[in-house]
DNA sequence: GCGCTTGGTGACTGGCGAGTAACCGTGCGG
DNA sequence: CCGCACGGTTACTCGCCAGTCACCAAGCGC
């Protein structure tokens, strides 16, 4: 098999063991034999078990973020940016997308590399959609930062919660919802009774 | 010493060194020398690594889960509501609060057990929240659990972005902020100019 | 059929860290 | 002053796994 081939092919198994098991259950021996091929092959073509996973989890993290921005890009309407957002992280979650999987449930906190690439996913992702409040929404820099950083949070966490509570809402119905959420907030909702403030 | 301060002393210093390190990189070897103590005596204490880490990170979830409890219950207003669990995210991340950091940066991602326990905190948070969500606005449960479940995500990784990111804002500024999107939405700001929907 | 490049292999080492076996000393009841 | 329980220690074993060394074989130009 020649050099390229292989070494795609070892990137691909390298990313189904790691997303499966995470960075520490993983092993070298594994993905050589998943591979269909002996650990010295694997040393051929990555240096090692870190640099191989650095490598993974940084294309990872590039695809969320421009998922992100195309989603943004996608209209000028800022209630169908939020639901094209919004639509983007429940799809990446129910279709156990692997660059998500990896990212969002990446064990490996020591190392200072891997940890500062996993925070570019909700640092980037958030600069893009504050630069989009600044502009429409004229807030400072730092309150449309925040602002963004909880979106984010609202779309990953909601989106997992979702599809692992096995809710009964469809995702259509889980991603209207949730984009009503974020646009409106949850004051927005029909009251029974009281409201004030 | 005696049996049971040394027991609780060893969990202090375990918790300390979970948190610093993560449970990988953390050794029983340095949470026994930071206790000044040997390892045997560690061991007569807790039957193993995972068992002691175990049993901080059940205690820490708890932890987490009153203080959203207590926080939904110190008012009658929806409104205070938000905003008094805002404050409890931003306040438990601000002070680096130990129960905090060991459930939000915990790796160990392979063991079940230990990935139940780090669930309970979102998922019963959000059963917390959506208890009231439902009485209040009238919503079905599982849309209720999805709306909580974004608001519990919202407050959490808004806190950790304004905590890192070395925000020009101050922690009341930031959780005022925060409050007013998980209230009003992010439709709510005011405008510069287009508006729709 | 010679040699050399290319894409391999099986069997090893080396270190790290969880967990353990065997031994120590001091105080206290009898 | 015996013994024994209790809180401790030193120094090990043992398995796992990243990373490596020495060796193979098929194709192919000549």
């Amino acid at each position: 098999m020649p050099r390229s081939a292989r070494r795609a092919q070892l990137q691909a198994v390298a990313l189904d063991v790691f997303v499966e098991q995470g960075y520490h259950a993983a092993s070298m021996d594994e993905i050589a034999d998943r591979a269909g091929v002996s650990k010295p092959v694997l040393y051929q073509h990555f240096p090692g078990k870190l640099e191989l996973y650095t490598a993974l989890i940084s294309t990872a993290v590039d695809s969320v973020i421009d998922g992100v921005r195309e989603a943004l890009a996608s209209t000028q309407d800022n209630a169908e940016r939020v639901q094209a957002t919004m639509q983007l992280w429940y799809d990446s979650v129910a279709d156990q997308e692997k660059a998500f999987r990896l990212v969002f449930e990446s064990d490996l906190t020591s190392d200072s590399a891997v940890r500062e690439l996993v925070d570019r996913v909700t640092s980037e992702s958030s600069a893009a959609i504050a630069d989009v409040i600044v502009a429409d929404a004229g807030l400072s820099q730092g309150a449309a930062r925040l602002l963004a950083a909880g979106l984010v949070g609202m779309g990953h966490v909601g989106a997992r919660a979702w599809l692992s509570g096995e809710s009964d809402l469809t995702r259509e119905q889980a991603i209207e919802l949730a984009s009503n959420l974020a646009w409106r907030g949850i004051g927005g909702f029909p009251q029974t009774q009281d409201r004030r403030s």
